[in-house]
DNA sequence: TTGTAGGCGTTATCAA
DNA sequence: TTGATAACGCCTACAA
């Protein structure tokens, strides 16, 4: 894998290899026939800058670091593929990298980003972390970071979310229409940005309608395994049971459906938020599920628009700000499968 | 972002770069006191060797870039976290894009990829891609290259797969140990090569049971939208119509799964080779649908492992072959669920 | 209009 | 044991 370089065309077309740079770029004052012998052959030989070279040359990479809790994650999976979408056609590449849900690791993973000379870094940040001096100290050196979904108040990042509030607001409100008085909040470790958001329209859903916050009703679970089976038959031995589950994710709305069922308990209706790839899934469920789609490739896209902006206009300051893109909640109740039916 | 550099720690210790340099890699002789103090310092200015000098000077950027169809998709996901970790622990960092399907976009960021300088290669190829002439330049240059899942046997490449085969067989086997005789494989084009290993497999299982091979319930399917819809309408209309289906992907799972409710079919069994992340999903889906679990993670890990192993070792001739991973045939039957039920 | 030289950060080679 | 120098590929200020 040699490739062509600068020097190989120089000493072809014995000219210096300033010459052949000014050529290949076209901007200095240049000999017209000069520049095409010099095109000509860059493109017969197939030449390509080599971005390492440029990158020392120019102390940037351009590459954005992208660290999230999992990729195989359809929520993160959809983020990083708007990221992706923006990112190439600005001219960037992107390197993702794993939390694992885990503090130290995502200590260690930011400073291997730096290391390696990123431009800027897009972070959602682990389960564990409720400490962001990691990223903080990053900031007071003027390193570009926008954060998303997952994000920190004490960081003054620009921060992309999902309008969590609005979406639990929603959600809940629409179990209260279809009649539910006890709806149980499944959700995930209290202190995440995310969690209070969700459950603060949770909260104001229940107030409008003049119903008590029983904050038994709502169960903090943790990431790993089989941690939602006993929490469900705490719930449903409470009297009066609950008579809706609202969920925060993917992994709890399926882990309470299959809960339920192993109990042979019929909820009437379920609502999550969800960022399956295939929304298809959530109606083909038993029973079908309604869901606060969480726009996680505009998410994504958004960020990746903003970091770039931050990377390029290098202004000492910039406009930080939390953006919230809306989401939208889909019902899909037994009932309305029935319609179908001929 | 004024990094540390080896010049800093010269000229603050009143040192040549050379020193410093030889002090930091421990490996030259050097006078001990000088290198405690090297050390110290470099450790107290929080001193890190810039990676693009590096690659610059050793040619090679220890990056691999990774080409998938999708990066939202489950089993690509997957299969990306799998070469994550083991790029990490080798000390190899991961630049991933999408061919979206198309063989533009694959050929473009192939080609972008090695300008980029990275490595090596893992890809697997688009569902439009049956011309991999851009691949095979790249090997006679003797550009390291590892394809999975989606292969070809026209490149000289390691190759990591599924044992589609194997896992179609299994499937169709059971299905006709259940009492199915008229088996519709719906399935991607035709070219592909998990297609044809699959199908090859089905048919093995339907020949070994003594069942004729009907083409028309074979049925291709592309990646656009709304195609499954009328396709399983045609295999119903078909006297007798499929008693059961085994579908080639979570997409035409569901696809299929939903036609059939909406003409309020039920199909005593459905299997289908999936790559759902989280497969409780399958099991909650109504009727809950059994699967061949491919094994999307281990794919990764042994491609990244192959390919490190190319990078490193520059023979000439490097062990080529392909390397089959077992699948899981997993059985969700509705009587198993039943059993649950107190 | 073209060439020379220096530098981005690092290391290997050779000289001191 | 340490220092000076050249080189990786590219760009650009300055000299010719």
């Amino acid at each position: 894998m040699e490739a062509v370089t600068i020097k190989d065309i120089a000493r072809a077309l014995n000219l210096s290899t300033s010459t052949v740079s000014r050529a290949l770029r076209g901007s200095y004052e240049i000999n017209a026939e000069t520049k095409r012998l010099v095109m000509e052959y860059a493109e017969r030989m197939n030449y390509r800058p080599n971005p390492i070279a440029l990158s020392l040359k120019e102390n940037r990479s351009r590459v954005i670091g992208v660290i999230v809790p999992q990729i195989a994650n359809d929520f993160f999976s959809q983020t990083i593929n708007g990221i992706e979408a923006i990112a190439y056609n600005r001219g960037y590449h992107v390197i993702i990298s794993q939390s694992h849900e885990s503090f130290e690791r995502e200590v260690l993973t930011v400073q291997q980003s730096v290391a390696r000379k990123v431009d800027g870094l897009l972070i959602s940040l682990s389960s564990q972390t409720n400490d962001v001096t990691h990223l903080q100290e990053l900031q007071q050196k003027n390193f570009p970071i926008v954060m998303f979904d997952r994000v920190s108040a004490e960081l003054e990042a620009s921060q992309i979310i999902a309008d969590n509030y609005a979406g639990a607001f929603a959600a809940t409100e629409h179990l209260i229409q279809t009649g539910r008085r006890r709806i149980a909040h499944v959700t995930i470790p209290a202190y995440m940005s995310i969690t209070q958001q969700r459950l603060a329209g949770y909260r104001a859903a229940l107030e409008q309608y003049g119903i008590p916050f029983d904050e038994t009703l709502v169960r903090h679970v943790g990431f790993g395994q089989h941690e939602v089976d006993p929490i469900v038959d705490d719930l449903l031995n409470q009297s009066p049971a609950p008579d809706a589950f609202f969920t925060a994710s993917d992994r709890l709305a399926l882990g309470c459906l299959a809960a339920l069922r192993k109990r042979n308990v019929i909820i009437p209706e379920q609502v999550s938020f969800i960022g399956f790839t295939n929304l298809l899934v959530a109606d083909l469920l038993d029973p079908p599920m309604s869901t606060v789609v969480q726009p996680a490739q505009e998410i994504g896209q958004v960020a990746a628009e903003q970091l770039i902006e931050l990377i390029e206009r290098k202004q000492k300051a910039p406009a930080i700000g939390t953006t919230k893109i809306p989401t939208q909640l889909i019902i899909r109740a037994s009932s309305m499968r029935e319609k179908h039916l001929v």
